[in-house]
DNA sequence: AGATATATTACAACACGTTGTTGGATTTGT
DNA sequence: ACAAATCCAACAACGTGTTGTAATATATCT
């Protein structure tokens, strides 16, 4: 049932309300399937059991609503990532994010994807870099200007890549697909396809 | 009066009505403000100088206008991008996909960005991918799954940079930029870094 | 040319659905 | 029992999309 799970360290009430969850989950129901501008409050509430103006005592609008469950999402993947220091390299931070999108697959390839938000897309994007732009300044580089546009280049190919993991009806091999991009990241294009055509001509 | 000179030799395009445009204008600068979801009939209408219901002679409602827009975009910087295959790699493409972002960056910055549209950068994603695709394919590559998803995580990577260079305010300089990007897709992350703390040393 | 049809463009008015709020009813914990 | 938490019916304001109509172009005919 509930998977975004609403715990409080915030103001407010934070009373045991299953209503707001409940919310929610009639939200998520609509929001998989059509854009949120055609979601009414009328919608969210009967489908959860309640009267319109429920919706008000918990939420100020739609908006508000995605907004809070965006919150509650980043919280846990983001402070995982944050504690999840050990490896050293760029590629083991990466492998360690793409087992949090795996966790969280159900939100998170909605919300990037064809009727998400774009705005959560940056939020995400800016939780992630800060671990990654450790790692490079570790290996020497400076400049903050270069250090960003790295991290811009890293972070968007990598959401792309898991996005179009989920999405795309192919329903490729994970570890192949992972495997290709580790090739990308590490290698650039050129080496990796040369070695792709390599493999295909032994198989 | 605002009567455009037209005899009859035209085309249907050009003359038809500056009402359309008009309105397309007043929509512009609203959503280059805020959330589509806020852009009402009136405030387009109101802003361009006409009654609300001459909106619903021209577009069903404004995503429909903004539909129309993007499908205008989409024609004239593809096909250029279709008809460009004379540089051989993969980075000259690129290239020419930069300069043509450049060219329409007062819309594409918008579309692709905090309050942009999550469909249409999917839609431009899968425009620029066959001539690339095509790229791939010469170099020996086979396997589609994997081509696809080499071609992802590429446009990804190139869509995130042009966008976050045009909204960054850190205002980073274009052909370092591109430099930059460049060496990521052919050597990999690893010797781009080397290579640039060794820059940043010898300076 | 002049007169009459035809198409286009703009608008005001209407019926309807959604919104967000208010004040009051009902449930719940202690 | 009583106070807080939770839920709901009704209301006014607003946005939507449609319809019928007026004004102004453009085409057609004699």
């Amino acid at each position: 049932m509930s998977s975004v799970g609403f715990e409080g360290s915030n103001m407010e009430t934070q009373c045991k309300s299953s209503t707001k969850q409940n919310l929610i989950d009639a939200f998520w129901s609509l929001y998989e399937k059509k854009d949120i501008s055609k979601i009414t409050v009328k919608e969210i509430t009967t489908m959860a059991g309640y009267n319109r103006s429920t919706f008000y005592e918990y939420y100020r609008d739609v908006y508000d609503l995605l907004d809070q469950l965006e919150e509650t999402l980043m919280e846990s993947p983001m402070s995982e990532i944050e504690n999840n220091f050990e490896g050293t390299g760029f590629e083991s931070k990466l492998r360690i994010f793409s087992e949090l999108f795996e966790k969280k697959k159900k939100y998170l390839s909605v919300l990037l994807g064809d009727n998400g938000d774009p705005a959560f897309h940056r939020k995400l994007k800016n939780k992630i870099k800060p671990g990654l732009k450790q790692t490079l300044k570790e290996e020497g580089l400076k400049d903050e200007t270069i250090i960003d546009v790295i991290l811009e280049y890293q972070v968007s190919a990598m959401l792309g890549i898991m996005v179009y993991m989920h999405t795309s009806d192919k329903k490729p091999d994970l570890s192949e697909v992972f495997e290709i991009t580790y090739d990308l990241c590490n290698y650039g294009i050129k080496q990796t396809v040369e070695k792709l055509v390599q493999e295909e001509k032994n198989k």
